[in-house]
RNA sequence: GCCGGAGUGGCGGAAUUGGCAGACGCACAGGACUUAAAAUCCUGCGGGGUCAAACCCGUACCGGUUCGAGCCCGGUCUCCGGCACCA
């Protein structure tokens, strides 16, 4: 037998695989499609770590079955490769990020292959490539377009170590979601994308999409959307309009609170008494930056503004404002409605300022703490809506606002428009110019793109922050596209979300110099089968990606609503400690060492062994030569094949459950326990000492998407026809699954005592007549009588006596 | 605080969804082979108890439903992920 040398095998079959074009895949109408999706890695520095192949080889497994059971399986890869690592690499080391980037992709691409997973490489899509983001640039100028680009002067999440605006996803805890630094607050002028339009498509498409819970709710929750009602006050001459989810307890508002930014304020100067005081609170507020509203105690503060009141429309009192940051420029209206008796906010508010608490919902102690039950209370000091319960009194004051012409319904939502320039030059250009003369931003024609990324001598952004592209007068300087007066390139860029927001699209026609892809391949491929990545993309990537789509979809480019049929999930693998790996901790395994030591299929084995797909698990060392344990084992079995072609008699039924098994556990992401079963019929061939031709053929076709090399190997050593990855996915019996005789365990009281040996489907009285044979049983059940006898055909045997 | 998810041997983790708890793997112990070690193969491996059995206890904790609960119900604690002054 020759010996198992992992080096020279694995090799030997990337190259085979390689010369074959063995997963190219074209249209072809006679087969069932199947896209599936992993996401794109941004290429950076470091190389791949062993979090990588998690997915990558789940998903593998799923793309290797899917062909060997008659699919056509689309099942690409590519570079999201526009970011802010690689430009800080450039700006340190004075190399053009394009060969950063470059040098990147040839380290992660062969590491890539090493690992042996299925790609159709000629599918390969870099975002940074002009021909890629020709593209993403054609679609930002459709939403230009139909309005959903445009651009705004707003405070924005300002880092200001990586100088560059953030998103509010980009904003964990405060701080930059990249390096940690504390997030400041600057007035900026910056391109917004109306993603605030889809936030109810984005919410009722999720309806019929196989993702997992845990990301629908995510995505739900992060929308958040609120119903309610806007109100409106009358103050100093002006409508003061609020939003309220409880508009039922209109009769309770004791004062009203409007946010620091609220314009009222400038507009009300003059008749402001305290307007010192109100400023000093505007610039203490201004100065808070998001880390420290997060990280500060939520002591209430605010300022009573003196001079003004307010009247509740809905008895007439006159009530006071107060300004204070609690209440958020950036939602409703800037201003709301204080109901201490049942608000938690406002009743902090109130017992702080000793502003009057009246409760209009019976229920609760408002003595002690805001009353917040919408199910439980009655309606009181409501004047018409006393004795209703809440949702009806919610109704009936709706109804009554509306007929007074001062208030109706409204539904809110937190989702904000997604910032989407950054000053920065590894991105996307933002295709437009600004022309004085037609007053604004001009599409560049679309025959002008790709808009090129310039030759600039630094990448760093300017001291204020702005693009380096701002300093590239010569590229800036340009002529209007439409009235052929001068005008000047919009400088910033887009944001690394742009080109992974349509990646999948372009993997169906790569190479299209006309379209982003063309109808034939878009209504082939779509939408993606089965798309799998990380939780962290959850309110990001995902989110931003089924906007664009929604957008196309609504611009009759794609076929489909939603990008992604399906969506799950991988957990992360730690460090051997436990921890999360980190080159500081010292605790990252290299992929390439692991490859080296053991082969591309023990690891690859080994990651989908180490536990449930969907939780994070500790990494193994010792576990990985397990796995390396069962590869030689199985190799080893080429001595014991027989020229037998069927199955063994006595290993029938484990051959069909096995298939079975393997079959359903890998499908449903299972990995685990589908390699277990393996693991367990191998134990049954060693145990009876040999193993036939036909199951061998079986067993190897069950290893060959987890561990692709060596099973290839084996196929072609023991003589069967063809590739082992062209071969058909094996079938079972269902019939054949189920054996006749089953142990089943016979209790008495609900606990086990025995264990007998009956036919599976044998009656009842067979079951007990044979379960009282037994000694044990026999002897237990002496002197007592029975009162009652269960038994579930091929589970379980129960007697009750006493 | 709110919304998700989870607590099972020394460890990673199984359990047909209410039917023999601990599959499979790791670690460990004993044995075989070897001059020896490694590798490999065989055996054992939740705790107590026993010469061995019988038997008792055991799935975070307290209680409940059931012939029978890791799984269902009520309550408590802990951990992880997400959101967080969103009116």
């Amino acid at each position: 037998m020759k010996a198992y040398n992992h080096i020279t095998l694995e090799k030997k079959w990337q190259k085979i695989w390689d010369d074959e074009k063995a997963f190219h895949v074209e249209i072809d109408h006679s087969k069932p499609k199947f896209y599936a999706l992993i996401e794109f890695p941004y290429p950076s520095g470091q190389g791949l770590h062993v979090g990588h192949p998690r997915p990558y080889t789940a998903m593998d497994i799923i793309a290797r079955k899917r062909r060997m059971q008659g699919y056509n399986v689309l099942f690409p890869m590519g570079w999201d490769a526009f970011g802010l690592p690689t430009e800080n690499y450039a700006i340190k080391n004075k190399i053009h990020p394009a060969e950063v980037t470059k040098n990147n992709v040839a380290r992660f691409k062969s590491q890539l292959k090493m690992l042996g997973f299925s790609f159709d490489w000629d599918r390969e899509v870099n975002t940074t490539d002009p021909s890629y983001y020709r593209w993403t640039q054609w679609i930002f100028l459709q939403l230009f377009k139909k309005g959903l680009a445009y651009k705004k002067e707003i405070a924005v999440n300002w880092c200001p170590s990586c100088k560059v605006g953030l998103a509010n996803e980009e904003v964990v805890d405060g701080c930059c979601e990249r390096c940690g630094t504390p997030v400041e607050h600057r007035m900026k002028t910056q391109w917004m994308l109306k993603i605030t339009e889809y936030a109810q498509k984005l919410i009722d498409g999720l309806q019929d999409l196989d993702f997992i819970e845990r990301v629908k709710t995510q995505q739900i929750n992060w929308i958040g959307r609120s119903e309610g009602a806007e109100v409106d006050f009358k103050a100093a001459g002006r409508t003061l309009r609020v939003y309220t989810t409880r508009p039922d307890t209109l009769f309770g508002a004791t004062y009203m609170v409007m946010s620091p930014e609220h314009p009222y304020i400038d507009e009300w100067k003059d008749q402001i008494e305290n307007i010192d005081e109100i400023e000093a609170y505007r610039s203490y507020a201004r100065s808070k930056s998001d880390f420290e509203r997060t990280e500060l105690a939520k002591e209430k503060t605010g300022v009573c503004i003196k001079g003004i009141r307010a009247v509740n429309p809905v008895n007439g009192k006159e009530i006071p404002i107060w300004i204070s940051d609690y209440v958020l420029m950036s939602y409703g209206t800037g201003a709301i409605m204080a109901v201490p008796a049942h608000d938690t906010r406002d009743y902090d508010f109130a017992k702080k300022f000793d502003l009057p608490i009246i409760e209009v919902v019976a229920g609760g102690d408002i003595e002690k703490e805001a009353f917040t039950d919408i199910e439980t209370g009655t309606m009181v000091n409501s004047g018409f809506l006393n004795g209703m319960s809440v949702a009806d009194a919610k109704k009936a004051i709706v109804e009554w606002l509306s007929e007074q012409g001062i208030g109706h319904k409204k539904v809110n939502y937190k989702l904000r428009d997604w910032v989407f320039s950054r000053q920065r030059y590894w991105g996307e250009p933002i295709p437009v110019v600004y022309c004085e003369h037609c007053g604004g931003y001009v599409a560049l024609p679309e025959d002008q793109l790709p808009l090129l990324l310039p030759e600039v001598e630094s990448y760093e952004p300017g001291p204020n922050g702005e693009s380096p592209l701002a300093g590239m007068t010569e590229w800036v300087k340009t002529t209007c596209p439409v009235c052929g007066g001068p005008a000047s390139r919009e400088t910033d860029t887009m944001p690394q979300w742009a080109g992974s927001s349509w990646y999948f699209l372009r993997y169906m026609d790569p190479h299209n110099d006309q379209a982003l892809a063309s109808k034939e391949a878009l209504s082939y491929w779509s939408p993606v089968d089965w798309y799998n990545g990380g939780m962290e993309h959850t309110t990001l990537h995902l989110l931003y990606s089924r906007f664009w789509h929604k957008f196309l979809y609504d611009q009759g480019i794609v076929p489909t609503p939603e990008p992604y049929q399906k969506r799950t999930s991988h957990g992360m693998i730690l460090g051997e400690d436990g921890q999360k790996m980190s080159k500081s901790r010292g605790n990252v395994v290299n992929p390439d060492e692991v490859v080296a030591d053991y082969g591309a299929d023990t690891m690859r084995l080994y990651e989908m062994f180490i536990g449930d797909f969907a939780s994070t698990a500790p990494w193994s060392t010792t576990g990985v030569k397990g796995c390396r344990r069962f590869v030689e084992r199985v190799w080893k079995l080429q001595d014991m094949v027989t020229e037998e072609k069927g199955f063994s008699q006595d290993l029938e039924s484990s051959m069909h459950r096995t298939i079975k098994k393997v079959t359903l556990d890998f499908e449903a992401m299972k990995f685990n326990t589908g390699i277990a079963a393996l693991m367990a019929l191998l134990n049954e061939f060693y145990a009876k000492g040999s193993v036939t031709r036909g199951e061998m053929k079986v067993f190897l076709q069950l290893i060959n998407p987890a561990a692709p090399h060596f099973t290839e190997e084996m196929w072609e050593m023991l003589g069967f026809e063809g590739r082992i990855y062209q071969s058909e996915w094996p079938s079972y019996d269902e019939a054949k699954t189920i054996s006749d005789m089953v142990e089943i365990a016979v209790q008495i009281m609900g606990k086990p005592r025995a264990i007998i040996r009956i036919g599976r489907t044998a009656s009842q009285e067979e079951a007990l007549s044979v379960a009282k044979a037994e000694p044990k049983i026999r002897q237990l059940l002496e002197g007592k009588t029975i009162v009652k006898e269960i038994y579930v055909p091929g589970r379980i045997v129960n007697i009750v006596a006493k």
